[in-house]
DNA sequence: CTCCATTTGGAATGATCGTTCCATAATTGG
DNA sequence: CCAATTATGGAACGATCATTCCAAATGGAG
């Protein structure tokens, strides 16, 4: 086997997240993603076949990092009500750079089922964990007994999308933290 | 005067708006706008100058409509509370279409000037009609007296763009009602 | 050093983009 | 009926789109 140094896969789709985040799936065109995956225009094609597989490679990717991230941040408190504080602070401090899956739920809604299995695949991945987090929140006496849980969960997934259209719509840190705040209000 | 019929230049304002909301700026077609406006092409360019001006002058006219019928819902409660929930209730049963100032603001953030100034100037009259309402469930008894009416009117707003980007994720009346009630128990 | 798998980017392709030109159709006041 | 005005849509323009072809460059394995 002999070959140059293979381009870094990852790194490449991360480039691509970067583009696709800003600019969305039509804003985005093939000379932007190759500058900012910094790999040939001939790579990305035997890679990841077109820019429609593209941009759901990246949406996968990136829906699987968030949902990781977000998960670290529910199990890094103590209490159920910390690491529900604990996700929406991390959520209010990346605001300011525009998250891929709102992004491309408003640019499809519900009309491309390729997207579609990618987000009820995370979707229920996370809601899983939010609710975890919410029964114990329940047990430790920090959220009202009375709350249906998948619907608390829900409430709060919804607000994370909240709190990042307001970041993208040009809110200030403080006024995205008082909105993590109100809806944290929401549970007790 | 001499002229064949002059096309209805709200309805073909309805039109425009309808492509912008379901396929964004970047996904919105020269072609696609002139079928779904009903006019010609020449008129198109007449009328409105170039797509772009066309998309902030679709942007202005929705964002305008969709600030009436919001404060018209606040003011249709006899207290304060009810009106926020009527305009909740009014964007829940709404919410399967959607909506073009979330997409122009999550499309193209806060980069553009001119979407900017559309956006203060409707942001700032709606959330004076919302903070007034707020103020008003304060005074009765319905709204916690501790809360910033600002900060109230900033959480509502940001909610209502939640049902709706929950809206066009495919999430079904019932998801998007529980969310407004949520939303609404922040308040208590 | 040689080979060969692999990456790369310029050039080409055909489609579509936004926009403009222009000839035609339509409508109404005179 | 005529004249004047406006809307219309096909054709054309140059730009850019996604994608493919291909020749040149790369660098580790033998």
């Amino acid at each position: 086997m002999a070959r140059p140094r293979e381009f870094d896969t990852d790194a490449a789709l991360d480039g691509a997240i970067d583009v696709f985040s800003e600019h969305g799936f039509e804003g985005s065109s093939a000379q932007m993603l190759v500058d900012a995956m910094g790999i040939g225009r001939q790579s990305l094609y035997a890679t990841f076949g077109d820019k429609w597989q593209l941009y759901c490679a990246a949406v996968h990717r990136y829906g699987l990092d968030e949902c990781t991230r977000h998960v670290d941040a529910l199990r890094s408190g103590a209490r159920g009500i910390d690491g529900i504080d604990a996700m929406l602070r991390r959520v209010v401090e990346t605001a300011d750079q525009p998250c891929l899956g709102v992004g491309s739920t408003y640019e499809f809604g519900a009309s491309r089922p390729d997207l579609e299995k990618i987000k009820t695949l995370l979707g229920k991945s996370l809601r899983g964990a939010i609710m975890a987090r919410v029964q114990d929140g329940q047990r430790e006496g920090d959220i009202a007994p009375s709350l249906d849980a998948e619907a608390t969960a829900d409430f709060l997934i919804a607000n994370i999308a909240s709190i990042r259209v307001a970041g993208r719509g040009g809110a200030d840190r403080a006024a995205l933290a008082s909105l993590a705040e109100m809806a944290l209000r929401a549970l007790r």
